[in-house]
DNA sequence: CCGGTCCGGGAGAGCGCTCCCGCGCCGCGC
DNA sequence: GCGCGGCGCGGGAGCGCTCTCCCGGACCGG
């Protein structure tokens, strides 16, 4: 801190008109004589001013911030490292996440702050955040099913959008994918490239996305005359995907396809499907879903049924947005449509 | 919104004090009579009171946010999705950053806004956030060797702390890794296990981290009768680490060692070598650098020259701290010892 | 030529909080 | 018994901004 900051006030000295004027200028509000608006700006330059944010915000009741939580169940260590936070965000889809707020929001001047609330300690923190206007509203993330966090905000009506559609039926905003679709196109490839003893592995069955994967799969494989398809759950981990695996592999070795719930998982099927022997893709089909950059570090490279991550998160912050400025007080939702990426592993 | 938030004043009728009681018993003040501390404690309760940060931020100039600034050199499509923020989540060393930057900053209830400086634009916004005190400091990862944006913080006097050590000396406080050591490390490891043709596959050349972790290579391996080591270099990149690795096999096909710079690359290696028929570790050992989850996510799990991320981050967010408290004037930097883990890949 | 309208600009009232200052009361010392 | 110090509390100013009101001048129509 050298010395004090230009205030308003300063620029309106410097440039002999008032405070409102030099704030209308600053607005981009109109009815300003252009004349004077170039005084003024030339004021602003000289002066090097920059509004005080605390001071807007003070009056216009809005933070120009917007929280973007991680939700879900961990252990709150509460130690200088926090597991939860690293695992939610060692998973490579989280870049593409925020890949898409932040290009949604850095045009606007709005930048996202990074909350985590794996614990009821952690969820009363984001609440106070965003009661005190810390933040005008969340994005919201939920890692677990019975997650209740959208509850606490949507009953203090604190403006928020979910990835991805509630456990149970709730009045909230949010954005997700046509899973079922996602299961269908994976099944279909699989069938295509002639697989007769197709397999899934899918993810926690508490998450609604996890479930319509992996009906969407099981219908399709089952309208194709493949109506029994062994299935093992996973977590979305690696490690998981991998165990999940062995397990399959045991009990029916001659499994010629698999259907991964997610990238990571697809990972550890690999490396499972490699440590008993067998190639990918040609002794076993692999397929993930999401088209993270797991899909890309995956030896082979994973074809995977994509999510449009940026576009959705986009979406999501902008959603909060119109919640926000209050031109959108009716919950909404909005639907993508997965994709399939061809690579090497099916 | 329903109804208006309670404000100190409301607290401050409801326990019939006055306002600056309140804020006393909220900000812990001591010279507060037990009895009315409760009262205000009820009342507080009672209303579901929370301070409103802006005014008090207005009047502490103090935001109780700070940045976490991911910086380098980047193309700004400005579109929906911002490839720099992508690539930068991608690489699973980030995870652990937050995580320690977490660790210290939560129980403090303060909280990290992502930002991303790949731009000259981005840049300005970073500084006009700091400057009017939407964040009282920034810690600063540079993905580049000439990033300018250390220095412009400097100029302005600016709280920030680096991670790494800037390319050209400035008066900034910074944590780093003793990366020279690190190298020795992997050498040794190499030398150890019976390597006769090390190799290494090294950073950008530009960074002093990346220019470290191969003098203490090479130095080690000279040391030990290996002064010519064969060296390719890489961009921390998965891709580019395989492409290096095809490149250094093309020239030295007998190559039974390589020390990669990041785990990223050490990844990118094993598949290159896997796709000439070598296998890992039996005909080519490999050595990581980092760490982060790509070491387990590789096949085989690499053994690798950790950084305490965790640590580091926690102390780049103490120090950050302790400028902006002002307890620290002068520019500091702490360095932390690397440690080899054992796994499969060497 | 006068009244009405419109538009650019200024004055001032807060937004909710912290913090300085000062007042009254209690207790101790002379 | 009176004076003085200290502690607990309230009053009030002011942080930097926005926004509503109001005023004065220009312009138009009757």
């Amino acid at each position: 801190m050298t010395r004090k900051a230009p205030t308003l006030e300063d620029v309106a000295r410097e440039a002999g008109v008032s405070r409102a004027t030099v704030s209308r200028v600053v607005n981009g509000i109109r009815n300003v004589d252009p004349a004077i608006r170039e005084t003024v700006r030339e004021a602003i330059a000289r002066s090097g001013y920059t509004p005080n944010r605390a001071a807007r915000s003070l009056v216009t009741r809005r933070a120009g911030t917007i929280a973007l939580v991680v939700s879900g169940a961990g252990d709150d260590t509460g130690g200088e490292r926090n597991e939860f936070a690293a695992r939610a965000l060692a998973d490579p889809f989280f870049g593409r996440v925020v890949s898409g707020v932040v290009g949604f929001l850095r045009p606007r001047s709005t930048h996202p702050v990074l909350m985590f609330a794996e614990s009821e300690d952690a969820r009363q923190q984001v609440l106070a955040y965003l009661r005190q206007g810390s933040a005008d509203g969340a994005l919201v993330f939920s890692t677990h099913a019975e997650d209740p966090l959208p509850g606490l905000l949507a009953a203090e009506s604190l403006p928020c959008v979910l990835f991805a559609r509630p456990a149970r039926p709730a009045p909230v905003t949010y954005v997700d994918l046509d899973h079922r679709e996602g299961g269908r196109l994976a099944a279909e490839h699989l069938l295509a490239r002639g697989c007769r003893r197709g397999a899934t592995i899918a993810g926690p069955l508490d998450l609604p996305a996890a479930q319509d994967r992996l009906s969407g799969f099981q219908d399709t494989m089952a309208r194709h005359g493949h109506p029994y398809v062994p299935i093992a759950e996973g977590g979305f981990t690696l490690d998981s995907g991998a165990s999940a695996m062995k397990r399959l592999l045991a009990e029916h070795p001659d499994i010629d396809g698999v259907f991964a719930a997610n990238d990571l998982m697809a990972q550890g099927v690999c490396q499972a499907l490699r440590a008993s022997g067998r190639r990918v893709p040609r002794d076993v089909a692999v397929i993930g879903f999401d088209d993270s950059s797991a899909a890309l570090a995956c030896f082979p490279p994973l074809t995977t049924v994509r999510q449009p991550m940026e576009e959705m998160a986009a979406t999501m912050a902008r959603l909060l947005q119109e919640q926000i400025e209050g031109k959108r007080t009716e919950p909404t939702s909005v639907i993508f449509e997965p994709e399939l990426v061809r690579r090497e592993s099916a």
